[in-house]
DNA sequence: CAGATTATTTAGCCTAGTCTAAAAATATTT
DNA sequence: AAATATTTTTAGACTAGGCTAAATAATCTG
C-alpha cells in the first residue's frame, strides 16, 4: 500500500517516461512534483526498496513493472473521476484536474469498477486520454497532430496536449473540442499558422495552438 | 485549510460531544481514533491554538462554533458519499463507511454541492443520519429507540444506532432496514427481548437489538 | 581535454504526527 | 481525609517527507 505522496511520484515518473522512452532525470520530477531535486532524489531511493523503480545513482529512475501497474492504477482512477466529474457533476474540463488529483488516492477497488459501470466503461476522458481498463490496458487510436494534417484533408479533434486551464478555456471559446471537425483550410508559410474550418465556422489559429491539438485523420 | 488527521480529530470531538453534552475526554478520543491519549493531547493543544475548540488542561475539549463548521462539513460529505455509494455503485449499507472516510476528506465545494444536487438533495444517509444541507442546517426527526415503542403501537425504522458491519449484516438478514414498519407484539419481561412484526414476518429480537434501532413512532 | 557549468547527491535540520515511559492531576474508595 | 486508582500531561524519541547548503558527478564548451 503506497502513502499519498509515493503515488504522487510513481504517476510523474510514468507520465515522464512517457514521453522520454523509459528513464527519468531528478529534476523533471522536482519540476512536475514541485520539490527540490533533494528531495526526489530521497523519494528515489524508497521507491527502489519497494522495487517500484530502478534507479542508479546520477542516471535516473525507470518504473519496474509492479511500478508501472501501480501507476496505471492511479491513472485510471483519476480518469475515471474525471470523466464523472465531466458527464454528470456539470464539471467543465478545465475544471476536473485539481479535484481528480485527490480523488485518484482513494483506496478502493470496488468504487473504482462500479464507478467504470456506472459511466458504462468509458474508453477515454474528457481530454481526450485513454482510461486503462480493470486489466489496466488501454488502447490508444493512432493520432496526430493539427500541425501535421495536410490541407484539405478533414480530421477529428480527439485530444488535447496542454491540459492548462487556459488553453482549455481558449478551445471552449473557440468552440473547438473533442470530436469537432476540423479541417485545414490554408497554411501560412511565414508564421506556420493555420486558417480551419472547425465545425461550422473559420478560424485562425496559431502554431502554438495547433501543436496542442490532437487530430484523427 | 485543515490536514487529514485534525479533520478526523474534529470529526471524533464532533460525534463524541453529541452523547456526553458538549464536553469530550481525552481518552474518548484517543479510542475511536485509535492512538495513544498522549497524542491525543497533543492535537488538542493544536486544534486549540487554531481555535477550533477550548481546550483546558485535564478538562477535556469543547468544539467552538467554527470547529463545528468544520465538524459539520466533514459530516456532509461523509454523508452525500455514502448516500451516492448505496444509491448509484451499488454498495451495501454495511460496506460505504471506509470509503466514505476517506471521501469525506476531499476539498472541492463544486464537488459537494454537485453532488449534493446530483442525488437530488437527500435529507438522510442509508443509516438514517440526517445531512447536512449547505448551510449546514440539519433537521432530525425526533425518534425513539425500538425499546421505547409501546406494545401494539406501529413505528418505522428510521436509523440505526450501532454502524458496524455485523448488526447491518444481521438487520439484512432479519429484513429490517431503514423504513421498514415495525410492531411490538410482545415483550418478554425476563429478558426484555421482543416479538416484533417487521414488514411481512413476525420475529422475536434481543434487547440488545432493539435499543440500536431507531423508530419513528 | 581542461575548465566551467549543470545536475545530482549527501549531510544536517525541520515539522507533523505518532509512540513510550514517567510525572502530575483528578477521581474513587475505604 | 488519606490512600489508591485512573486519567491526563510532559519529556524525549521516531518516521515520513520536505528543505538548505555543500560536495560530487556528469556534461558542455572553448
Amino acid at each position: 500500500m503506497q502513502t499519498l505522496s509515493t503515488e504522487d511520484y510513481l504517476k510523474a515518473i510514468y507520465h515522464a517516461s512517457q514521453l522520454n522512452s523509459g528513464t527519468v532525470a531528478t529534476t523533471s520530477i522536482a519540476n512536475k512534483i514541485g520539490a527540490k531535486p533533494s528531495s526526489v532524489t530521497d523519494m528515489f531511493k524508497k521507491l527502489s526498496d519497494q522495487k517500484l523503480v530502478k534507479y542508479k545513482k546520477y542516471q535516473g529512475v525507470s518504473l519496474t513493472s509492479e511500478g508501472i501497474k501501480t501507476a496505471l492504477r492511479i491513472v485510471r482512477k483519476h480518469r475515471l473521476w474525471e470523466s464523472f466529474l465531466v458527464s454528470h457533476l456539470n464539471f467543465n474540463w478545465d475544471e476536473v484536474h485539481q479535484v481528480a488529483e485527490q480523488l485518484e488516492h482513494i483506496q478502493s477497488e470496488k468504487l473504482t469498477n462500479e464507478l467504470e459501470r456506472f459511466l458504462d466503461y468509458p474508453t477515454h476522458d474528457p481530454h481526450g486520454d485513454p482510461i486503462p481498463n480493470r486489466a489496466l490496458f488501454m488502447k490508444s487510436y493512432n493520432k496526430i497532430l493539427l500541425t501535421e494534417l495536410p490541407l484539405n484533408k478533414e480530421g477529428v479533434c480527439v485530444g488535447v496536449k496542454d491540459n492548462s486551464s487556459d488553453f482549455l478555456r481558449y478551445l471552449d471559446r473557440r468552440q473547438i473540442g473533442i470530436g469537432t471537425l476540423i479541417l485545414v483550410l490554408h497554411r501560412e508559410d511565414f508564421d506556420q499558422s493555420l486558417h480551419i474550418q472547425a465545425g461550422n465556422s473559420t478560424l485562425m489559429i496559431t502554431q502554438k495552438t495547433a501543436e496542442n491539438i490532437y487530430i484523427k485523420p
